[in-house]
RNA sequence: GGGCCAUUAGCUCAAUUGGCAGAGCAACGGACUCUUAAUCCGCAGGUUGAAGGUUCGAUUCCUUCAUGGCCCA
């Protein structure tokens, strides 16, 4: 059948080359958008059908025709063109980019014969050019009445059903073009994550810093606990990875005098695929020299709550509380957050007694209690991380600063003054789930290599995910690193948060899946 | 890695105890000059995810595989 369909329509592409109508033109010119035509004509009040007559205005629009319903002497095509997406130069909201075209026989055998003639080779999913005089119909909807009609795709493929849409998750994501074209949700929250994006740009740049790009092919791989993917250079002959964070390429920067900089971009961890997991992912890093922890947590409330209230103004909801709902839970971004240190959280969600949070035993137990794996030859900062992720990390609903990390998980840290065992460290939580990550930098460069060492044997005993000696690292550190703080954010677990998207999936364009059957 | 569920027309879904594979939308033919999932009449469309097995007979039961989803680790 679908056989049948697709040389049906390659008939009608042949019927349009006959007839003298190139079937993929690209010679046409529109004088509005869909949003612009609204924009200018949408008040019924002084747009009446008398008043747009009178007016007589002329215009060109095209897009892709969604609905066709004839009726004999005449037709209306619903069409969508893509001006949703954001006014040029202007923040607030777009609703429309759908309008209507409505062809009357009687006024194209006047105006173009050959118009109406199309009409028998469209088909919905079809791109048209329509250009005519604005109208509105006597049900009230904006129209432009058609003077000539041009199809300037011609489709070879179905579209969905109009009202159920594709629902097929798998065809979703393998077509995420059908995908787009049929469920305007999904539409919307690619649009919020754009717009979470481009806020964050505006955030950091108002606050002087400098956005930056560092490489995703690296040698040495490194900034997080994360098995890579390896790749290959052919003609240099040389093992490489792909990164699994920007971090020490970053640092290196600070080193070298920039004081402030940012970059949103891609991260490859080489790891299973779940609801909040895709191999890549794309996270926002940023470091500020003469900062420490606690200041970033002072940005990231600032951070977070801004860009909250930037989703809300884009559609158009009231931004005066940075408050969204997630999977039918509010979630408050008004600062403060609550801040919970690593242990004081092991202490209250997991029965571990005050004087136990360093004693193996007592930890192995809530461990095992938890069903958390242990593996006994690691330090015991993994272990009370174990106990922290089985028992807390379901409670941090509302954000969260969890702070204080163990030294042993935090290589790259800068190690507490009032406490050696712990690290300067916070993760953030919201729903449940780690956000982001940061902490004051590790700046000495003996410190540094001694905590590289002590990964290099977390590896040698079991941490697959242990970071690897990084010689040049140490160096830059040699050549001294102003105090500074650091901090990584997923960007799509936010966007997941802002568009209410119960998975990862829903927020990437093009998840990782398995080849096509 | 383990458990459960799903896979039927282009799309969305039915099919009784194992007994002639169906509907709506889309397509195709026709009627209709104001619709918003238009309506009405007609017509056509299938390797039931793949391979094997049980059976007189399998969409249905069994095995394996593929893809996807949910839960767990």
């Amino acid at each position: 059948m679908e056989e049948t369909i697709i040389a049906q329509r390659r008939q009608k592409v042949e019927a349009l080359r006959e007839q003298g109508d190139h079937p993929h033109a690209n010679d046409f010119r529109v004088t509005h958008t869909a949003a612009e035509l609204h924009d200018l004509y949408s008040d019924a009040e002084r747009w009446t059908l008398e008043a747009l007559d009178e007016a007589a205005v002329k215009v060109s629009l095209a897009g892709r025709v969604r609905a066709v319903r004839r009726f004999g002497g005449m037709v209306f095509l619903g069409i969508t063109d893509g001006s949703d997406v954001c006014r040029p130069g202007d923040d607030t909201p777009i609703g429309r980019r759908d309008f209507q075209a409505a062809l009357f026989k009687k006024v194209l055998r006047d105006a173009h014969p050959q118009s109406w003639q199309r009409l028998d080779l469209l088909d919905i999913g079809d791109i048209v050019g329509v250009t005519g005089q604005v109208m509105r119909s006597k049900r009230g909807e904006l129209s432009v009445n058609v003077a000539e009609m041009r199809i300037l795709t011609k489709t070879l493929r179905p579209l969905p059903d109009k009202w159920h849409g594709l629902t097929d998750v798998s065809a979703r994501y393998r077509q995420r073009y059908v995908d787009l074209m049929m469920n305007d949700e999904v539409r919307r929250a690619f649009r919020t994550r754009s717009r979470v994006v481009s806020q964050i740009r505006r955030f950091f740049e108002a606050r002087g810093y400098l956005e930056v790009e560092t490489p995703m092919l690296q040698s040495i791989y490194g900034g997080a606990a994360a098995r890579p993917f390896n790749t290959h250079h052919n003609q240099l002959d040389m093992p490489l990875f792909l990164r699994i964070a920007p971090e020490l390429a970053l640092k290196r920067l600070v080193v070298g005098g920039f004081h402030r900089v940012f970059e949103i971009n891609r991260n490859f961890r080489n790891e299973g695929v779940s609801t909040r997991h895709n191999p890549e992912f794309t996270a926002l890093e940023f470091y500020e020299a003469f900062a420490t922890y606690d200041d970033l947590m002072a940005l990231t409330e600032e951070l977070l709550a801004d860009v909250v209230r930037a989703v809300l103004r884009d559609r158009g909801e009231s931004d005066a509380e940075a408050k969204i709902t997630y999977q039918r839970v509010e979630l408050d971004f008004t600062p403060p957050f609550r801040r919970l240190p690593v242990l004081q959280g092991i202490i209250e969600y997991a029965g571990v007694a005050e004087a136990d949070v360093y004693d193996r035993a007592a930890l192995t137990a809530a461990a095992e209690r938890l069903g958390a794996k242990v593996n006994p030859n690691l330090p015991l900062g993994y272990l009370q991380m174990e106990v922290f992720e089985a028992a807390c990390e379901e409670h941090l609903v509302q954000p969260t600063f969890v702070t204080d990390y163990p030294l042993d998980v935090s290589p790259l840290s800068r190690k507490k003054d009032a406490d050696p065992r712990l690290v300067d460290r916070f993760e953030i939580f919201v729903a449940g789930r780690e956000l982001g990550n940061a902490f004051s930098e590790l700046n000495d460069p003996d410190d540094q290599r001694a905590r590289f060492e002590a990964q290099v044997q977390a590896r040698d005993a079991g941490d697959g995910e242990a970071h690897p000696m990084d010689d040049d690292f140490v160096r830059a550190l040699e050549f001294g690193m102003p105090p500074t703080a650091g901090e990584g954010i997923g960007i799509d677990r936010l966007v997941m948060l802002l568009t209410d998207a119960p998975s990862i999936r829903d927020v990437i364009f093009f998840p990782l899946l398995r080849p096509e059957g």
